[in-house]
DNA sequence: GTTAGCATGTAAGGAGTTACATGATTTT
DNA sequence: AAAATCATGTAACTCCTTACATGCTAAC
C-alpha cells in the first residue's frame, strides 16, 4: 500500500491497461507519451513496477507465452519479464481517474491527466479542465500583482523574463479556453441521464470532440530514437 | 566546499549582490524575480543559507548595524539576520556567471541565468541564448520524429497534448531569435576588444537592448502578497 | 485580544538521478 | 568481431518538501 509516486504511478497503469509491455518499453512510452514534460529513469521505474507488483495492480509475466518460452528454452536465458494490469489494477486505476482533487491541476500532473483524457469520463474532463484553468488564472492574478508592486525596482531582463512567462500562462488558459468549449459543443448529444449519481463506468471514453486542427505532419522523417 | 545545489545557490548569490537581506525576504524575492519557474522553501533556503557562509560566500549579520542593536538592546529578542555577500562570495558568483557549460540550458537552470544577464556579460549572453535554442531544436527534432512514428496509434488527446507541447517550445524558440537578434543588433556600438582573452570586468551589464515591449501594465492593483 | 504576517529553524522522508554492474541481441 | 541498442537491476546520493516547533510584531 506504498505510496509511490502518483504521476509515475498512474502513468503505468495507464500505459498497461492499454497492453501489457515490459519496462524498457514502457519507459521509451512514458518519455514520448507524457514526453515533453516527464523523463523518468530505469532507476525510478524499475522500483516503481517491484512496488506495482507488490500491491496487487500488476503480474510479471517471464517471457510469457508458451510458443516463446520454446524459442529460447533451456539456456539460462535473461528473463525478458512483461507487465500485465490485473483486475485490482484496473480497478485501482480506474479509481485514480475519477479523483479530482487540486493535485490534479498542478502541471506534470495534468499533463499526466490530460494524456489518459481518452479513457476519462466526460464530466472528470471537464472538471480537471476547469480546475487546471482557475488554478492558473490564480497564478495570473499573483504574477500581475507582483509586477505591478515591483516593476521599479527590477533591470529589462528580469522583465522581459516576466513577461514572458506571463504570456506562456496566458497562452495555456486560452488553449484550455478552446478544449473546455469543445467538451461542451460535445456535449448534449447524449443528455448526461437525470441519474445524477452517475457511476464512471469502465470504458466511458465518450469522445466528445477535440477542436480538429490542421495536419501538418512534418515529412515522415524515420530518423533516430535514442532519448539520451 | 560542499556541492549545494547549483540554482538555489547561484540566485542566492545573485540577489544578494544586489543588496544584503534576511532569509524571509529573500525567499519572496526568488519566489517572484524567479518566479514561475521555482518555488523554495524555507526548508531549503535556510540550510542552504548556512552552507554558504560556511563557505565564506555569505557573512551573517545579527541585527546588523549600530542603530538597530540599540533599537532592541538587551532584551532577548530574536535575532533578525541579515546576510551580505564577501568578496570572495562575489568573485564566485563571478565565475558561475561566466560558466555556460550544457547545464544552463535546462529549462530551470537557464531562467535563473536569463534573470542575472543584467550583471552578465555579451558573450555569455549570447552563448547561453544560443545553447538553450539548440537545446530546444534537438528536443523539437526529437517531437517530430517521435511524432512521425507513432502518430496513428495515438488517440485524439495524446495527440493535442504533444501538438501543444511542441507549439510551447516553437513559442520559446521564436522569442530566443528575436532576444539574440537585439544582443546582435546591440553589439557593434562597443566592437569588442581585439583582446580576446577579456576578463569579465564585474559589472558588465553593457546593456545591450531588449526589444522594447508595449508597456501594457495592468492597473496598479495592490492586492494580496502572500505565497500560498 | 486575536488573527495575519514576519522571522528562523529542524527532522523525516519522498521523489528521482547518476553511476555502476551485467548480460543478450541486432546491426554494421 | 565491434558497436549499438535492448534489457534489467542496485546503491548512493541530491534536492527539495512537509510538518513541526518557536516566538515576535502589526493590524483589526
Amino acid at each position: 500500500m506504498s505510496r509511490r509516486s502518483g504521476i509515475l504511478e498512474f502513468a503505468v497503469l495507464g500505459l498497461l491497461r492499454e497492453s501489457p509491455m515490459h519496462g524498457y518499453e514502457l519507459r521509451k512510452r512514458l518519455n514520448t507519451s507524457l514526453g515533453v514534460f516527464r523523463a523518468f529513469s530505469y532507476g525510478t521505474l524499475y522500483p516503481c513496477l517491484k512496488t506495482l507488483v507488490a500491491n496487487g495492480w500488476l503480474i510479471e509475466e517471464t517471457s510469457g507465452t508458451p510458443e516463446e518460452a520454446l524459442t529460447a528454452p533451456l539456456s539460462g536465458r535473461r528473463a525478458k519479464i512483461v507487465y500485465r494490469l490485473t483486475a485490482e489494477g484496473k480497478e485501482h486505476f480506474e479509481e485514480l481517474l475519477s479523483q479530482t482533487g487540486p493535485d490534479a491541476y498542478e502541471d506534470e500532473h495534468f499533463a499526466a491527466r490530460f494524456a489518459f483524457f481518452g479513457q476519462t469520463s466526460r464530466d472528470v474532463r471537464m472538471r480537471v479542465l476547469e480546475g487546471r484553468r482557475s488554478r492558473l488564472e490564480e497564478r495570473l492574478e499573483k504574477m500581475r500583482a507582483s509586477l505591478a508592486r515591483t516593476r521599479e525596482r527590477l533591470d529589462d531582463y528580469t522583465l522581459e523574463l516576466q513577461r514572458h512567462g506571463m504570456e506562456s500562462v496566458e497562452r495555456e488558459v486560452r488553449w484550455l479556453n478552446e478544449l473546455i468549449e469543445s467538451e461542451r459543443a460535445g456535449r448534449d448529444q447524449q443528455r448526461s441521464a437525470p441519474d445524477s449519481s452517475a457511476r464512471h463506468d469502465s470504458t466511458s471514453g465518450e469522445s466528445g470532440g477535440l477542436p480538429r486542427r490542421r495536419d501538418d505532419i512534418p515529412p515522415p522523417d524515420p530518423s533516430d530514437d535514442t532519448a539520451k
